[in-house]
DNA sequence: CAAACCGGTTTCTAATAAAAACCAGTTTTT
DNA sequence: AAAAACTGGTTTTTATTAGAAACCGGTTTG
């Protein structure tokens, strides 16, 4: 294969690319600790939705799941992992340089 | 839902936002034109992945593929159509826009 | 007491990415 | 001149998975 920049998108971590989840993570990067009522209310995503792709992350060591009880309810809190934090910056750096690459890229050798 | 600057990542345009098309759009976004070897040496995609996504591409009407003969061979060529460079730059500015506010939220990459 | 609500989870369905198998024709080998 | 291998692709197959809907065990409300 030949040179191009943009190559590394083929590598990029596929867990974070998945939109609800980069959504997701995002919050949980800014925040330290968030519940399943805020991401449901922030994000716009249905429970079903927000059920699996937190088990998703929580799968792949990205974030942790907090079950409690508060009085007899269940409550469910959400906290991103070392790994995840780490993850999810080295998944933006490189989605920001391929950016920069295209807006560089100059002709490449045509056909 | 709330105002998070980051929930447009929901509505970001899931054609391009697959990592093999991205790769062929930013490629024919800078190259006026190429063929199917191109590609294939170019991406390290497999033939039947080029194949695939450069269909899913069409109907979509981001590229125009070519087929015509050379000699008794034929000869595939893909160019990005008007929308297809649209809609590849609209989804650049909305991944940088999204990466910045993800970055605003917490510190930038490389400090 | 039943019906609606709450905070979730599990199930179901359709889409789809990737590789492998295939194919029609062409060139090379023997 | 057959057979074998190569070309430039396309179609088929398989496995994963995103999303919605159905479900569920409590719990409050009417």
């Amino acid at each position: 294969m030949g040179n191009n920049p943009i190559i590394p998108i083929l590598t990029i971590d596929r867990i974070i690319h998945e939109p609800a989840r980069m959504l997701i993570m995002s919050i949980l990067y800014a925040a330290s600790e968030v519940d399943f009522l805020f991401l449901l209310n922030e994000t716009d995503l249905t429970k079903g939705n927000i059920a699996t792709h937190t088990r998703k992350l929580e799968e792949e060591g990205y974030i942790k799941i907090k079950k409690e009880f508060i009085g007899k309810k269940t409550h469910s809190t959400y906290v991103m992992t070392t790994a995840g934090k780490k993850c999810f910056k080295a998944y933006c750096e490189s989605m920001y340089d391929i950016l920069i690459n295209i807006y560089d890229y100059k002709q490449p050798p045509n056909v």
